[in-house]
DNA sequence: ATCGGTAACGTAATCGATTTCGGAACCCCA
DNA sequence: TGGGGTTCCGAAATCGATTACGTTACCGAT
């Protein structure tokens, strides 16, 4: 079966295609039995119109191209469960892609989306890439870009992040508000600004709390994986006066941490209490459960989306583009593993 | 900065659209000067192609929909990046839409998908879909449809599963081979197809092995849910002859269980082996290790990939369709919690 | 001088829908 | 009877790229 075009209806009923089209589309100066018997013709023939057609008059196509690292990550997941949700509403359609962690293929996969046709993009920049001369090549086309997560500071452009600084001091601060003062933290690599952030976020809540920063109870990860976890919590078993108390830089981190704690016969958190940052499901289904700091995944994708919109949308009207920088807050779940032990 | 199309190209060099066009596509009986001419012009106004425009006049749009029921599930990360990984290797981009696990909405984003412009849909059928009209008449407007996990047997159309049957047989079998004669198992609703299997293959399982079906040592959920498996434990753990071993049919369900024997002072395996079905990751990160049979979502993204793009190019060459059924199998993944203690 | 051949490019239709600019037919009223 | 105003619709341009079909000019051959 074919569909029908325009063109079949004009020739079935004798008209113009200018005529069907404006009866489709409900023009005034059409009259009412027109419309009818177009309307049937229509109906008859399985009338749909041909999309691309009408993107190629229209100069607007319903799609925005999406870009993240890493498809197979529960964060990643809640990020486009938003943007889904958001675009969906509006008649818009997500195209997905993945940059594998590598600029290389985050350069390929933007260039591919603008050549395929998007009428602006959501991206969550690699750990990899350093310039962002591919993401200022697709805006001197009038490509609106929305960063989020991974962003970058440098590209005049709209983002929406996680608060890393404020999430990481609360889950300091927590502990702290429990009475630790040997307070240890294992940071992520100094490049992705996030981490870095968490890092500053800890240094900021033992400042506040007026103790002192001790170089012996910083780790900094290089794969950020449980195993890392495991080996840095020996070292911070072997120091002559131990941490009470650990911040992770992840999840999976904290993870390993408590694995090789219990490992050692250390109980959790009675011997040292652990907080994570992610909140990851299995955070809930762990022994001890695990504390951790949760990311707001699902309106970071939902704030992205609406402010791309909002360019899109200004860029059609020729109104000058409004870029917004959002900073969602980060909350401290609370769990088995950093509760400390009424002190005797 | 806006794009340059083959009019302006040709209007700089005083030439028709037709020869730049030709020039940049390298036809050869454009001479070899105007195609430098023309490559240089090309280059220095911007030139990219209209995507919409060859898409309008190729009538192919490089492009497949994917449906599945929740886009924050594991399991599906798992299909879409394999699909990703097969789709973009030849070009294609996929458009990504989620059900909910409605019918309405599964036929409302199904007709979206349509109307957008896409060459193919690979579709995940949600629990609630009975009918699927929607679907055959896709297939009636010469638009490939592939099903993958869920999908209905009275669709004329290629798919992808998981063997359940299989899966559950070699879980149940395992437990069996350990010499456990009382195992139980935790079954899904009645009506997705995939857990229906599941408990088909515990059935066989037993007969294989000689031994009795009883009914007592089976239980069904409704929300297939963590509480649910805990319930269920509880009510085995009550009779007088209790389950040895058990296979639950997911691994929420089977993580449920855990929990409740734990907490009821029996230790896994020991007092009682258990054995999930999904694999999730959480499973390694359990203790005791959760046991649980794999489902390849990576490899099923792939086969369906590459099932639907046969089509496309079949339709293309005006050959008739060629529809295969694909079952992979599903691997044991045995780890604690479901290996029997070296008997006494 | 004429014909056939070929290299190199132009003309115009096409994909399907939208929209601007008219234009015919009709009515009303002076 | 003729000017002005509606009503309703057709003609044709447009969005860019592709391509079947011509056409021109120039070559060597007869």
């Amino acid at each position: 079966m074919k569909r029908a075009t325009l063109r079949d209806i004009a020739q079935a009923l004798g008209v113009t295609v200018a005529t069907v089209s404006r009866a489709l589309k409900n023009y005034p100066d059409i009259s009412t039995a027109t419309k009818q018997t177009v309307l049937a013709a229509a109906e008859r023939l399985h009338y749909a119109p041909h999309p691309m057609a009408v993107k190629l008059r229209q100069q607007a196509y319903k799609v925005v191209g999406v870009v993240v690292p890493d498809i197979v990550h529960p964060f990643f997941s809640d990020v486009i469960s938003g943007i889904v949700d958001v675009m969906e509403a509006l008649g818009y359609h997500i195209i997905l892609s993945q940059s594998n962690e590598s600029y290389e293929k985050e350069i390929r996969v933007t260039q591919m989306l603008q050549a395929t046709g998007v009428d602006g993009l959501l991206v969550c920049l690699s750990n990899e890439t350093v310039s962002i001369d591919h993401l200022r090549a697709l805006q001197e086309y009038d490509l609106p870009v929305v960063l989020f997560d991974k962003i970058s500071p440098s590209l005049d452009a709209s983002s929406v992040v996680t608060n890393d600084f404020q999430g990481a001091y609360d889950a300091v601060a927590h502990l702290l508000d429990q009475g630790y003062t040997r307070v240890a933290h294992i940071k992520g690599p100094p490049h992705p600004e996030n981490t870095r952030q968490r890092f500053l976020g800890y240094q900021a809540a033992l400042a506040a709390y007026g103790l002192p920063f001790r170089p012996e109870y910083v780790a900094e990860c290089h794969t950020v994986t449980h195993d890392e976890g495991a080996a840095f919590a020996r070292r911070f078993m072997a120091l002559t006066e131990p941490p009470q108390a650990l911040f992770a830089v992840s999840d999976s981190v904290a993870i390993g941490t408590i694995t090789a704690l219990k490992e050692a016969g250390w109980r959790v958190p009675q011997d040292m209490a652990v907080i994570g940052f992610s909140d990851w499901s299995v955070c809930q289904m762990l022994e001890p459960s695990v504390s951790s700091v949760s990311q707001p995944g699902y309106d970071i994708g939902r704030r992205a989306s609406e402010l791309l919109l909002r360019e899109i949308r200004q860029l059609r009207e020729e109104l000058p583009p409004e870029h917004s920088r959002v900073v969602l807050d980060a909350t401290v779940q609370v769990r088995q593993s950093s509760q400390r032990p009424t002190v005797g």
